[in-house]
DNA sequence: TATTTACTGTTATGTTATAACACTTTAAAT
DNA sequence: ATTTAAAGTGTTATAACATAACAGTAAATA
């Protein structure tokens, strides 16, 4: 299973990088990697809320940040909320096909993209660190209905 | 100049598309047109105060997305803030090449950006409507500093 | 074991955005 | 010209998203 895998990394990551794994930490990046839709921080805060006692704003973001900092996690910027990272590694860009019908997120890779950006910002004499490529849009099987 | 530039253009636009400039939206576009940097709403909602009788979050709000409906100005993710369009001309994505030193927003052009999101969205079998393509990094200027 | 560092819990508040409804202006239909 | 419909505004209230600040706790380290 991906939801799985990705706690067994996290843990696996916690413990060669020695950060600490908390039960706050991961019991949102559980919540976050069971959802097949990107999750808003409040929803997440609920959700944590049946593990957690009570839990108020700051627990949920406090972790959120840090496993979007770790590149485990990615936010949607158009949605305000927050998927797991589908990608499986550690990346400075990210690429999302947001159905706006459904709501389901694809990470993507486009071979060619980090090309694409350099040659952007060669002409525009910028030095990027970090990007976020959001595409609305349809996908397969709505677009089908 | 530019800002000239904008609001001539927004005028026409209008009459040519039966679409009413009202003082709230006219305003609002002045004053997203005259900034250099990207403006959050409430700064708007501020400048607004200045040639309209205490305004409300709605009335800035509403402008602004009529505006940005008609790819007038664009909203920056990333900063929950609006730009004026740089390019000149209505088009269904943006990128942005978003300088986190000083702020300035450069609206890019990628000839082979297109192509890339074509083939992207070929291989996911996604409809694209719309994209949004943040670039973070440092402007040539405060790199060298 | 003492000290430092990182993290958590909690209160409070800041920031961004929209729902709902009464009223006004403009355009269109008669 | 007057009525009617549509689009826009003003206003109140509140929803939704996010963080500052500080006291207390757990873990790492010296």
């Amino acid at each position: 299973m991906q939801q799985r895998n990705i706690i067994d990394q996290a843990k696996l990551y916690c413990v060669q990088q020695k950060e600490r794994l908390t039960k706050p930490r991961l019991e949102v990046l559980k919540i976050i990697a069971t959802s097949s839709k990107p999750m808003g921080a409040y929803k997440i805060l609920e959700k944590l809320g049946k593990v957690i006692q009570s839990p108020k704003p700051p627990t949920a973001y406090r972790a959120i940040e840090f496993w979007q900092k770790k590149g485990f996690i990615h936010r949607i910027e158009s949605l305000n909320a927050y998927v797991v990272c589908q990608a499986g590694h550690r990346h400075s860009g990210g690429q999302f096909l947001i159905c706006d019908d459904c709501g389901t997120v694809i990470e993507t890779h486009m071979s060619d993209l980090t090309e694409t950006v350099k040659n952007c910002v060669a002409h525009n004499t910028f030095t990027p660190s970090s990007w976020n490529f959001e595409i609305h849009g349809l996908c397969n099987e709505c677009q089908s209905e």
